[in-house]
DNA sequence: CCATTAAGTTTTGTTTTGGAACTTATGGCA
DNA sequence: TGCCATAAGTTCCAAAACAAAACTTAATGG
């Protein structure tokens, strides 16, 4: 079975990991719960490579994690905010800390 | 960066996931929580190859996660048991499933 | 004997990841 | 005006990880 298929499993386990369960994403996640917000606050403080990040971001956004919002016209910039879906991760990664 | 040298990073989470972070080993870690213990249950349940699940069980046992038991000697038989610190997760999961 | 079971290992081809450079639009400043 | 900087990506290519399926080993049951 391959990963991308995980969303149709029976398992809520499952389900949740098919979308914060790919490298790199729960440190998307723990930067949030920490203030962050921007494109380059989250590549300069997780390690992950540009590319990764912009995946990444794209999938937590279109699965309702996080919301991306434009904060600025001209130039286009943009950030990235916690959903209420988003927040409901935030004691699993407090018991990760610990 | 890459995401085998997320280990030495400053930060607990990062170093949780560097251990349960890759794809399918959080689904063994619930199938043992759910008191599943041998390969070929884990391979039955999650939809993981065996070649993955072999690697990631391994990994497991080095980081202290889970533990291998021979339960038969002949044929030789081995188990997975979840030690105190595999235990830890639990709640973390328990969250996922909600 | 032959089939079956458990716990892996091997092989081969496909996906994903990592590193680095490039793009686009704008703003500041000399 | 021309030049450098910034933010938020995108593109390219090689290397690493993964997926599917077959194979291995050792013992047991009929």
């Amino acid at each position: 079975m391959k990963w991308s298929e995980l969303s149709d499993n029976w398992c809520p386990v499952a389900r949740t990991l098919s979308v914060v369960g790919d490298r790199w994403t729960l440190l998307i996640l723990r930067d949030c719960y920490l203030g962050k917000s921007k494109f380059e606050e989250f590549a300069g403080s997780s390690g992950m490579t540009r590319h990764i990040l912009a995946e990444r971001l794209k999938r937590l956004v279109e699965e309702g994690v996080l919301e991306r919002r434009t904060y600025s016209s001209a130039p286009k910039r943009y950030d990235y905010l916690l959903t209420a879906k988003g927040e409901e991760l935030r004691p699993a990664l407090k018991i990760m800390k610990d």
